[in-house]
DNA sequence: CGTCAGATTGATATTCATCAAGATCGGTGG
DNA sequence: CCACCGATCTTGATGAATATCAATCTGACG
């Protein structure tokens, strides 16, 4: 039913804008393939990114109920992504309501993301904060088949992991090298290797309980 | 509709715990009088906020979706709650499909308030924080008809709010003397009185398009 | 060969955490 | 009534973490 739903493909550079702020969109995009992110720019000129997406991740499925939107959502890396319009998916969660509640699901798991990484902003040291966003997009990845072997691609700048940690640019970049000092990781040309997957996690503290990857699971 | 569904009233007394992490809830919990948070609590024995409710806010709704939370919820104040069997709910939005948006418009307003608190960790300076989330609550205790005049209850400890803030209890201090000494606001005794509104809002860049308040009056 | 984006490094200033010590205030038992 | 206590707020001193500024380095590309 899903397959169903009229959707247009479309493919962005790496660094295009998929949405802008404040825009009033029509549909919901899907990712296909790529990153994206969504980033919100503040007054002074500084950017914070407030989440990931990885293909298969609805990219503004909360617009579908908010009407105007809050962020940008940029990407990351090449994307091919898929609009279908909110009218369509409105009906699939009327005619099929189980369908609905898996959107609903996917917007709250989006949430419980956003809880995580508000703790990783507030209480996590930088080195913590950067093994946990390994660690939590390994598993969505390897989820969505599309990593393996702890190893994954993640083509993201010095300059935008610094929007997502919410430091200078200088500072994440001693901190991404820590973690490679500490011989937890490689991180080279937008390949991320994890060396101990274990250790990560211990570092990070991380408990993936809350990307709820057993109740998505097919 | 809402109101014939059962429900059973229940206190708890400041700092109680009213949802207990990793606990796996059968009914969801209203607020119907007080304030409560969302915390998270860190292995190193930190803590992190990541939200708080005001009288009207689910506080759990995501649990009807996701079985386990994993977070704990605690009274900042004395509360009155409604807890509502899970499978209630569940009955309502497959009835009264329009109703069932509304639930699932709260939880997608509920992740556009964390992304802008993921925003005011990463890039917002303590003081536009703490001034942040001050228009934020008026806002939503204003829409929730508890407050009025500039003038809100906020009866929450500053060993809390450095939980929210992700600081020292001692910087947290000197982040609210700070605010107080440029004549922006009062605190005392869970009192806030904002002197100066307008101000205020600039020094916070704050922009109340997130809250989504327009879309929920009714 | 020049140019440019990104990564890296060092020096320095600012912000923030930590530690330790009062201060204030309501409650509580003698 | 008073001494004591615990919780909270406040303050000062110190050191660690982080931002900022300014270079340098690297590799891709025309």
């Amino acid at each position: 039913m899903l397959k169903s739903l009229p959707f247009r493909l479309r493919e962005y550079q790496r660094g295009e804008e998929i949405i802008t702020a404040h825009s009033w969109p029509q549909e919901s995009c899907l990712i296909v393939e790529g990153f994206t992110a969504r980033a919100v720019d503040l007054e002074d000129g500084t950017r914070q990114v407030t989440g990931v997406q990885v293909p298969g991740d609805f990219v503004d499925l909360d617009a579908l109920l908010l009407r105007q939107i809050d962020h940008s959502v940029v990407a990351l890396s090449a994307c091919t992504t898929g609009f279908t319009p909110h009218k369509d998916l409105i009906r699939v969660t009327e005619q099929a309501p189980h369908l609905g509640r898996m959107l609903w699901l996917a917007t709250v798991i989006d949430g419980a993301i956003q809880r995580t990484w508000i703790a990783n902003l507030g209480r996590r040291s930088p080195v913590a904060h950067v093994a946990h966003l390994v660690c939590e997009l390994y598993l969505r990845l390897e989820a969505a088949g599309c990593a393996s072997g702890h190893r994954l691609d993640f083509p993201i700048t010095q300059q935008q992991l610094a929007d997502v940690l919410g430091l200078s640019t200088v500072h994440t970049n001693r901190t991404v090298q820590e973690l490679r000092r500490t011989g937890l990781i490689t991180w080279m040309d937008g390949t991320v290797h994890i060396l101990n997957f274990h250790a990560l996690t211990r570092l990070a503290a991380f408990d993936p309980t809350y990307l709820s990857l057993a109740a998505v699971s097919r």
